[in-house]
DNA sequence: TCAATATACTGAAACGTTACAGATTGCCAT
DNA sequence: ATGGCAATCTGTAACGTTTCAGTATATTGA
């Protein structure tokens, strides 16, 4: 009674979208041409070429992508793996909206792979390797000595890191310099008088912690400026225990008189900490922060601040990625984003 | 010279994930019969069943996607739809993080599809429908008339929406009450004495600008207080247009001594603009805003807030768009969450 | 003129999966 | 014995793509 499709696509399929075989049947061609046609192989005429292309273009053909994943393993995805309960929030956004603004020239598709806290962060990466879900991958919160890296290494998976790593191993990265930025916060409190100084670090065991350390700790002796201790905390701490902290150490008779923060949430409640105990901000002690977003400087004035673009690591770690799939050298996917100087408050213009 | 593979796979393949030949051979049955075992088809012996799943785990075997999509047209893939420009930071990661928890339970893949501002918002939506790259589609920015939702409902993509429309159209959705949200707002000001109050608002030609704008309303005429214009501005406008616009208001005579916020960044630059103007929060005015992490009263204690749970809202929003792929029935996935009540802040415990 | 060669195209096979339409076996009722 | 039937299992084809190994046809060199 149904007589729907007369033939295998090509002729009537009535519905459903085209495939090399509908552009085959409409051009009287091979649904071999046809593909090559589609990727400019040099051994189809000049003006088939063009024929099929036009057609392509007119009748809107996508290439399947189960079909060529299927044939070629090539999954045109790459898989950004975050970990889902200790990323910074705005963070992420940035870094996502970051790799999605390059992707979308691209025939790329972005998946994001979650790990939580109580897993095996290579739990993800194995399942990707293994099953060849992706392309290429983007992983955070990079360690000196990092098993994701060089499993992945190992594995022949392209990757990037947000990051530096330091095993000796060559692979893309972005990261931003937390080095300079440390010692340019510390000779900016130092120029203001501030000569004890105390920091609020990343979490240990990740690369860029070792970074900050040292800057703090190399521009302290530049400067003749002394540390007192707030390592109990980190950034990946919370409010509330930051805070506290914060208060305790305030309270002590010998308080530092600066603060450098590595995160602009953290931030707050360093501030809030310092008030808690009575001080203020600006007359008591400075703090120099972070932040991705100008917001720091709506909180508190006083505030000194360094801008980090998380977005620009976005899009810089995924043209990495892509750069590495696309047979680039490792070694020249590889770039540290200069600190940008240390910003006080400037009151808007127009009041 | 080279003497690889002797067979089609099965037999020696020395590399490669198994697939499901390779288990055919292991087990000595055929690839149909495999393939039925392991997806508990009844017609399947019930021990040959438990031996090729005890062989498959043993194995490690893990379907290949590609083959799975190519032949049922099923892609195990979820797309969130993202505005790449005006999406608010935080809101985006909670909700992704919300989404994850949920589908890393599941066979299903997270991908992020985004748009910018110059891209008509129905450019993704007709991409994923017509290539068929997702099983199930998550879109935020809901309007009340909304193109792609109805455009969806057309063309069967099972979809959930954060935020409801109004067309009578049935389908899935996650919704903060913000009705109640902006008459609670209201009312906590209007009990604090405050009668002159002025709206940050969504922007216009969302649903929930609709509901916060009537609620907003509703209260005003049941307390008996009175609305201070402030509808040039909304939530979606930068920092720095809420800013000036709040300062400019606060400088005339017929100034608000209440607000009711929409959004925790809008609600810094209120503040922000407040004190531009010379007046103190608490004393002057007094701010409800919404936020959805705790860091509003780090910025000023005495700000009154309502949390909204992004999180929450993405893991919602997954299970109701596996729920219809699932085969429930859409109106029975719809959710609208009760507001929270007006909080204050209360110091920290231990100081 | 004939073979060699380049040019432009093509069919068949394969990637891994599932659906369809059998095939084989044993068992029971007749 | 024979047909019928349920219980298990199996081969083939198809999804859309690319690659391999060709096949025609025209062009060249001697």
């Amino acid at each position: 009674m149904d007589r729907q499709r007369t033939d295998k696509n090509g002729e009537t399929s009535a519905q459903g979208r085209p495939t090399l075989k509908t552009l085959a049947f409409m051009t009287g061609l091979g649904v071999t041409t046809v593909s090559r046609a589609l990727k400019d192989a040099p051994e189809i005429g000049a003006e088939t070429r063009r024929r099929v292309q036009l057609v392509a273009k007119q009748i809107g053909y996508r290439p399947n992508r189960a079909g060529v994943r299927l044939r070629t393993g090539r999954t045109n995805v790459i898989s950004l793996v975050l970990n889902t309960d200790r990323e910074i929030m705005s963070f992420v956004s940035d870094i996502i909206y970051g790799v999605s603004e390059v992707l979308a020239e691209t025939p790329y598709h972005l998946i994001v792979t979650p790990y939580s806290r109580s897993q095996d962060p290579m739990e993800p990466i194995r399942y990707l390797v293994e099953t060849g879900s992706a392309d290429g991958v983007i992983i955070s919160r990079t360690q000196p000595n990092d098993p994701r890296a060089r499993y992945m290494l190992e594995h022949g998976m392209p990757f990037a890191t947000h990051g530096r790593t330091d095993m000796g191993l060559v692979h893309p990265y972005h990261d931003f310099d937390n080095h300079v930025f440390a010692m340019e916060a510390v000779r900016r409190l130092a120029s203001m008088g501030r000569h004890k100084l105390a920091l609020l670090s990343p979490p240990p065991g990740l690369t860029y912690y070792g970074h900050t350390l040292n800057g703090f700790a190399d521009a302290l002796s530049e400067v003749g400026a002394s540390e007192i201790p707030f390592n109990t905390v980190s950034i990946d701490h919370t409010i509330e225990q930051i805070r506290t902290r914060t208060a305790q150490v305030m309270r002590r008779e010998n308080r530092p008189d600066g603060f450098v923060s590595s995160a602009a949430a953290a931030t707050l409640a360093i501030v809030a900490g310092i008030e808690d105990a009575g001080l203020k901000l600006g007359r008591d002690v400075d703090v120099v922060s972070k932040q991705s977003s100008d917001l720091l400087h709506l909180f508190r004035p006083e505030l000194l601040v360094v801008n980090e673009n998380f977005r620009l690591a976005g899009s810089d770690l995924a043209r990495s990625v892509l750069g590495w799939i696309g047979g680039a050298a490792p070694g020249s996917l590889q770039r540290l984003v200069a600190t940008s100087e240390v910003r006080a408050f400037s009151p808007p213009v127009s009041v």
